[in-house]
DNA sequence: CAGGCCCAAGACGTTGCGAG
DNA sequence: CTCGCAACGTCTTGGGCCTG
Protein backbone atom coordinates (compact mmCIF):
# COMPACT_ATOMS: atom_id res chain seq x y z
CA UNK A 1 0.00 0.00 0.00
CA UNK A 2 1.02 3.39 -1.01
CA UNK A 3 -0.25 7.31 -1.11
CA UNK A 4 1.26 9.67 -1.68
CA UNK A 5 0.80 13.56 -1.13
CA UNK A 6 2.41 17.14 -2.28
CA UNK A 7 2.13 20.26 -0.80
CA UNK A 8 2.88 23.14 -2.47
CA UNK A 9 2.66 26.80 -0.06
CA UNK A 10 0.60 25.23 2.57
CA UNK A 11 0.29 28.07 4.96
CA UNK A 12 -3.00 27.88 2.55
CA UNK A 13 -4.16 24.24 4.38
CA UNK A 14 -4.53 23.14 7.50
CA UNK A 15 -1.54 21.62 9.84
CA UNK A 16 -1.01 18.32 8.72
CA UNK A 17 -0.41 15.71 10.76
CA UNK A 18 -2.08 12.36 13.09
CA UNK A 19 -1.53 9.30 13.49
CA UNK A 20 -1.55 5.75 11.70
CA UNK A 21 -0.18 2.43 11.50
CA UNK A 22 2.24 2.67 8.66
CA UNK A 23 5.03 4.39 7.94
CA UNK A 24 5.72 7.98 6.55
CA UNK A 25 8.31 9.29 4.90
CA UNK A 26 8.52 13.36 4.48
CA UNK A 27 10.53 15.27 2.20
CA UNK A 28 11.45 18.86 2.48
CA UNK A 29 11.50 20.27 -1.44
CA UNK A 30 12.00 24.00 -0.41
CA UNK A 31 11.22 26.21 2.24
CA UNK A 32 10.98 25.50 6.02
CA UNK A 33 9.29 22.90 8.05
CA UNK A 34 8.75 22.64 11.77
CA UNK A 35 7.96 18.55 12.64
CA UNK A 36 6.98 17.99 16.38
CA UNK A 37 7.46 13.58 16.98
CA UNK A 38 7.86 11.73 19.96
CA UNK A 39 8.20 15.18 21.74
CA UNK A 40 10.45 17.00 20.09
CA UNK A 41 10.08 19.43 17.89
CA UNK A 42 12.63 19.44 13.99
CA UNK A 43 13.25 22.01 12.04
CA UNK A 44 13.41 20.99 8.48
CA UNK A 45 15.43 22.32 5.85
CA UNK A 46 15.15 21.74 1.89
CA UNK A 47 16.69 17.95 0.95
CA UNK A 48 15.32 16.39 4.64
CA UNK A 49 14.01 13.21 4.90
CA UNK A 50 12.14 12.04 7.60
CA UNK A 51 11.41 8.44 8.79
CA UNK A 52 7.64 8.76 10.92
CA UNK A 53 7.78 5.12 12.66
CA UNK A 54 4.19 3.69 12.62
CA UNK A 55 1.92 4.75 14.75
CA UNK A 56 3.78 7.48 16.32
CA UNK A 57 1.52 10.83 16.41
CA UNK A 58 3.29 13.50 14.42
CA UNK A 59 2.68 17.28 13.51
CA UNK A 60 3.78 19.18 10.40
CA UNK A 61 3.83 22.69 10.08
CA UNK A 62 5.39 25.34 7.39
CA UNK A 63 7.02 28.12 8.31
CA UNK A 64 7.96 30.25 5.28
CA UNK A 65 5.31 31.43 2.72
CA UNK A 66 7.24 29.33 -0.38
CA UNK A 67 6.99 26.04 1.04
CA UNK A 68 6.69 22.92 -0.62
CA UNK A 69 6.99 19.08 0.41
CA UNK A 70 5.75 15.37 0.20
CA UNK A 71 4.95 12.51 2.16
CA UNK A 72 4.36 9.16 1.79
CA UNK A 73 2.46 6.50 3.68
CA UNK A 74 3.18 2.92 3.25
CA UNK A 75 3.01 -0.27 4.51
CA UNK A 76 6.24 -1.50 4.80
CA UNK A 77 5.25 -5.62 4.70
CA UNK A 78 7.04 -8.28 6.53
CA UNK A 79 10.79 -9.11 5.60
CA UNK A 80 11.13 -5.72 4.39
CA UNK A 81 14.58 -4.51 6.22
CA UNK A 82 13.48 -1.29 8.12
CA UNK A 83 15.07 1.24 10.47
CA UNK A 84 14.18 0.72 14.14
CA UNK A 85 12.59 3.69 16.18
CA UNK A 86 15.51 4.36 18.05
CA UNK A 87 17.56 4.67 14.30
CA UNK A 88 14.50 6.79 13.23
CA UNK A 89 14.84 8.92 15.86
CA UNK A 90 18.69 9.24 15.58
CA UNK A 91 18.30 9.60 11.66
CA UNK A 92 15.81 12.30 12.26
CA UNK A 93 17.93 14.32 14.50
CA UNK A 94 20.86 14.14 12.29
CA UNK A 95 18.41 15.06 9.07
CA UNK A 96 17.00 18.47 11.42
CA UNK A 97 20.64 19.76 12.73
CA UNK A 98 22.40 19.04 9.14
CA UNK A 99 21.54 22.15 6.76
CA UNK A 100 22.06 20.01 4.22
CA UNK A 101 22.23 16.99 5.27
CA UNK A 102 24.95 14.49 2.82
CA UNK A 103 24.56 10.37 2.58
CA UNK A 104 27.56 8.89 0.87
CA UNK A 105 25.67 6.27 -1.38
CA UNK A 106 24.93 7.59 -4.88
CA UNK A 107 21.45 5.07 -5.05
CA UNK A 108 20.08 7.11 -1.82
CA UNK A 109 20.27 10.66 -3.92
CA UNK A 110 19.11 8.69 -7.53
CA UNK A 111 16.13 6.87 -5.57
CA UNK A 112 15.08 10.14 -4.00
CA UNK A 113 15.13 11.96 -7.25
CA UNK A 114 13.04 9.63 -9.12
CA UNK A 115 10.39 9.73 -6.14
CA UNK A 116 10.10 13.11 -5.99
CA UNK A 117 9.75 13.77 -9.77
CA UNK A 118 7.28 11.01 -10.02
CA UNK A 119 5.49 12.28 -6.87
CA UNK A 120 5.19 16.30 -8.31
CA UNK A 121 4.50 15.02 -11.60
CA UNK A 122 2.05 13.04 -10.42
CA UNK A 123 2.78 9.80 -12.32
CA UNK A 124 1.76 8.21 -9.08
CA UNK A 125 -1.92 8.83 -9.69
CA UNK A 126 -1.67 7.74 -13.52
CA UNK A 127 -1.37 3.94 -12.93
CA UNK A 128 -1.05 0.74 -10.42
CA UNK A 129 2.62 0.02 -11.84
CA UNK A 130 3.98 3.62 -11.31
CA UNK A 131 2.88 2.76 -7.76
CA UNK A 132 4.39 -0.61 -6.69
CA UNK A 133 7.53 0.56 -8.38
CA UNK A 134 7.31 3.89 -6.30
CA UNK A 135 7.10 1.59 -2.98
CA UNK A 136 9.67 -0.61 -3.91
CA UNK A 137 12.29 2.32 -4.16
CA UNK A 138 10.47 3.73 -0.46
CA UNK A 139 11.69 0.41 0.50
CA UNK A 140 15.03 1.27 -1.36
CA UNK A 141 15.44 4.23 1.04
CA UNK A 142 14.51 2.37 3.86
CA UNK A 143 17.00 -0.24 3.62
CA UNK A 144 19.65 1.72 2.66
CA UNK A 145 18.85 4.40 5.69
CA UNK A 146 19.09 1.37 7.80
CA UNK A 147 22.64 0.00 6.21
CA UNK A 148 24.06 3.29 7.45
CA UNK A 149 22.63 3.86 10.67
CA UNK A 150 23.33 0.06 11.33
CA UNK A 151 27.11 0.57 10.22
CA UNK A 152 27.38 3.50 12.70
CA UNK A 153 26.22 1.65 15.80
CA UNK A 154 28.30 -1.38 14.79
CA UNK A 155 31.25 1.32 14.88
CA UNK A 156 33.93 1.12 18.24
CA UNK A 157 31.75 3.39 20.56
CA UNK A 158 34.13 6.04 22.42
CA UNK A 159 32.94 5.21 25.66
CA UNK A 160 31.28 2.04 26.42
CA UNK A 161 27.49 2.54 27.50
CA UNK A 162 27.13 1.00 31.40
CA UNK A 163 24.42 -1.54 31.78
CA UNK A 164 22.39 0.86 33.42
CA UNK A 165 22.53 3.41 30.84
CA UNK A 166 21.95 0.53 28.26
CA UNK A 167 18.46 -0.15 30.35
CA UNK A 168 17.29 3.28 30.47
CA UNK A 169 17.97 4.11 26.90
CA UNK A 170 15.82 0.79 26.29
CA UNK A 171 13.45 2.21 29.15
CA UNK A 172 12.63 5.30 26.97
CA UNK A 173 12.39 3.33 23.87
CA UNK A 174 9.53 1.39 25.02
CA UNK A 175 8.05 4.24 26.95
CA UNK A 176 7.41 5.90 23.05
CA UNK A 177 6.26 3.05 21.59
CA UNK A 178 3.91 1.84 24.20
CA UNK A 179 2.89 4.79 26.21
CA UNK A 180 -0.50 4.55 25.57
CA UNK A 181 -0.82 1.59 27.57
CA UNK A 182 -0.56 0.99 31.81
CA UNK A 183 2.89 1.12 32.62
CA UNK A 184 4.20 0.67 35.95
CA UNK A 185 7.17 1.15 37.72
CA UNK A 186 6.89 -2.18 39.09
CA UNK A 187 6.86 -2.92 35.19
CA UNK A 188 9.80 -1.27 33.97
CA UNK A 189 11.40 -2.62 37.08
CA UNK A 190 10.81 -6.01 35.60
CA UNK A 191 11.68 -5.21 32.11
CA UNK A 192 14.78 -3.62 33.37
CA UNK A 193 15.85 -5.97 36.53
CA UNK A 194 16.35 -2.82 37.93
CA UNK A 195 15.13 -2.29 41.28
CA UNK A 196 12.52 0.34 41.66
CA UNK A 197 14.24 3.56 43.83
CA UNK A 198 17.46 2.58 42.06
CA UNK A 199 16.00 2.71 38.07
CA UNK A 200 14.27 6.18 38.87
CA UNK A 201 17.64 7.12 39.94
CA UNK A 202 19.69 5.86 36.84
CA UNK A 203 16.88 6.93 34.54
CA UNK A 204 17.02 10.76 36.12
CA UNK A 205 20.79 10.80 36.13
CA UNK A 206 20.63 9.76 32.77
CA UNK A 207 17.62 11.54 31.45
CA UNK A 208 17.08 14.63 34.04
CA UNK A 209 13.57 13.48 34.62
CA UNK A 210 12.51 10.46 36.38
CA UNK A 211 10.43 7.59 34.69
CA UNK A 212 7.17 9.18 35.31
CA UNK A 213 7.83 12.61 34.13
CA UNK A 214 8.70 11.20 30.50
CA UNK A 215 6.18 8.94 30.10
CA UNK A 216 3.80 11.96 31.35
CA UNK A 217 5.34 14.13 28.75
CA UNK A 218 5.13 11.36 26.18
CA UNK A 219 1.39 11.33 26.46
CA UNK A 220 0.44 14.94 26.70
CA UNK A 221 2.84 14.88 23.64
CA UNK A 222 0.55 12.61 21.58
CA UNK A 223 -2.69 14.36 23.41
CA UNK A 224 -1.48 17.66 21.68
CA UNK A 225 -1.07 16.16 18.42
CA UNK A 226 -4.38 14.35 18.71
CA UNK A 227 -6.72 17.13 19.38
CA UNK A 228 -4.82 19.42 16.62
CA UNK A 229 -5.09 16.75 14.09
CA UNK A 230 -8.01 15.11 14.81
CA UNK A 231 -11.69 15.43 15.77
CA UNK A 232 -11.67 13.14 18.35
CA UNK A 233 -13.61 13.80 21.72
CA UNK A 234 -11.13 14.83 24.92
CA UNK A 235 -11.98 11.78 26.23
CA UNK A 236 -11.42 8.94 23.46
CA UNK A 237 -7.80 11.23 23.05
CA UNK A 238 -7.14 10.54 26.77
CA UNK A 239 -8.00 6.72 26.66
CA UNK A 240 -5.77 6.76 23.32
CA UNK A 241 -2.70 8.60 25.25
CA UNK A 242 -2.74 5.89 28.21
CA UNK A 243 -4.70 7.91 30.55
CA UNK A 244 -7.37 5.88 32.18
CA UNK A 245 -9.64 8.77 34.11
CA UNK A 246 -10.02 11.83 31.69
CA UNK A 247 -10.40 13.86 35.09
CA UNK A 248 -6.76 13.50 35.49
CA UNK A 249 -6.18 13.96 31.67
CA UNK A 250 -7.65 16.85 32.23
CA UNK A 251 -6.03 17.97 34.85
CA UNK A 252 -2.68 16.76 34.03
CA UNK A 253 -2.70 18.83 30.33
CA UNK A 254 -4.14 22.07 32.20
CA UNK A 255 -1.14 21.92 33.84
CA UNK A 256 1.14 21.25 31.19
CA UNK A 257 0.45 23.74 28.77
CA UNK A 258 -1.66 26.00 30.83
CA UNK A 259 -5.47 25.40 29.18
CA UNK A 260 -7.73 22.72 29.10
CA UNK A 261 -7.52 20.44 25.93
CA UNK A 262 -10.65 22.27 24.61
CA UNK A 263 -9.54 25.18 24.99
CA UNK A 264 -6.43 23.80 23.40
CA UNK A 265 -8.00 22.60 20.52
CA UNK A 266 -10.09 25.84 20.15
CA UNK A 267 -6.67 27.78 20.03
CA UNK A 268 -4.59 25.56 17.60
CA UNK A 269 -7.97 25.66 14.98
CA UNK A 270 -8.04 29.47 15.86
CA UNK A 271 -3.72 29.66 14.61
CA UNK A 272 -4.36 27.47 11.16
CA UNK A 273 -7.27 29.54 10.11
CA UNK A 274 -5.00 32.73 10.93
CA UNK A 275 -3.08 31.35 8.30
CA UNK A 276 -5.13 30.51 5.69
CA UNK A 277 -6.29 34.91 5.65
C1' DC B 1 -24.43 15.64 26.85
C1' DA B 2 -19.53 16.69 26.80
C1' DG B 3 -16.28 18.80 29.25
C1' DG B 4 -14.28 21.35 33.22
C1' DC B 5 -13.46 21.84 38.06
C1' DC B 6 -13.11 20.49 42.92
C1' DC B 7 -12.52 17.20 46.59
C1' DA B 8 -11.17 13.07 49.15
C1' DA B 9 -8.90 8.75 49.55
C1' DG B 10 -5.91 5.26 48.21
C1' DA B 11 -2.11 3.96 45.23
C1' DC B 12 2.13 4.79 43.62
C1' DG B 13 6.52 7.35 42.79
C1' DT B 14 10.43 9.77 44.68
C1' DT B 15 14.03 10.76 47.82
C1' DG B 16 17.25 10.43 51.71
C1' DC B 17 19.88 7.42 54.13
C1' DG B 18 22.44 3.47 55.17
C1' DA B 19 24.49 -1.05 54.10
C1' DG B 20 26.77 -4.81 51.44
C1' DC C 1 27.26 0.03 41.95
C1' DT C 2 23.19 -1.84 43.70
C1' DC C 3 19.65 -2.61 46.88
C1' DG C 4 16.21 -1.97 50.81
C1' DC C 5 13.50 0.73 53.85
C1' DA C 6 10.79 4.48 55.54
C1' DA C 7 8.84 8.91 55.05
C1' DC C 8 6.99 12.09 52.27
C1' DG C 9 5.06 13.86 48.08
C1' DT C 10 2.60 13.26 43.94
C1' DC C 11 -0.39 10.76 41.02
C1' DT C 12 -4.66 8.60 39.96
C1' DT C 13 -9.32 7.66 40.38
C1' DG C 14 -14.17 8.27 41.12
C1' DG C 15 -17.92 11.04 42.50
C1' DG C 16 -20.44 15.19 42.49
C1' DC C 17 -21.61 19.49 40.68
C1' DC C 18 -21.65 23.21 37.30
C1' DT C 19 -21.64 25.30 32.62
C1' DG C 20 -22.43 25.99 27.72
Amino acid sequence: MIRTCRHVNPQKEKMLGGIHPYWELLYVISGQVQLQWMGESFLLQPQSLILLYPSTPHQVTALTAECSFWFAELDAGSGVSVPDLEQSIVWNRQQSAAASFYIDEPAYGVTLNLLTSAICSGSLEASDYNRKIAALDFQKLLLIIKARLDRKSDAPASSDPSAADEAVVFLMRYMETEYNKPLTLAAMSELTHFNPSYLIRIFKRCSGVTPAQYLQSLRLNAAACFLSATGLSVEEIALRCGYRSIHYFSQSFKKNFGVSPSLWRCRMNLISRNRIM
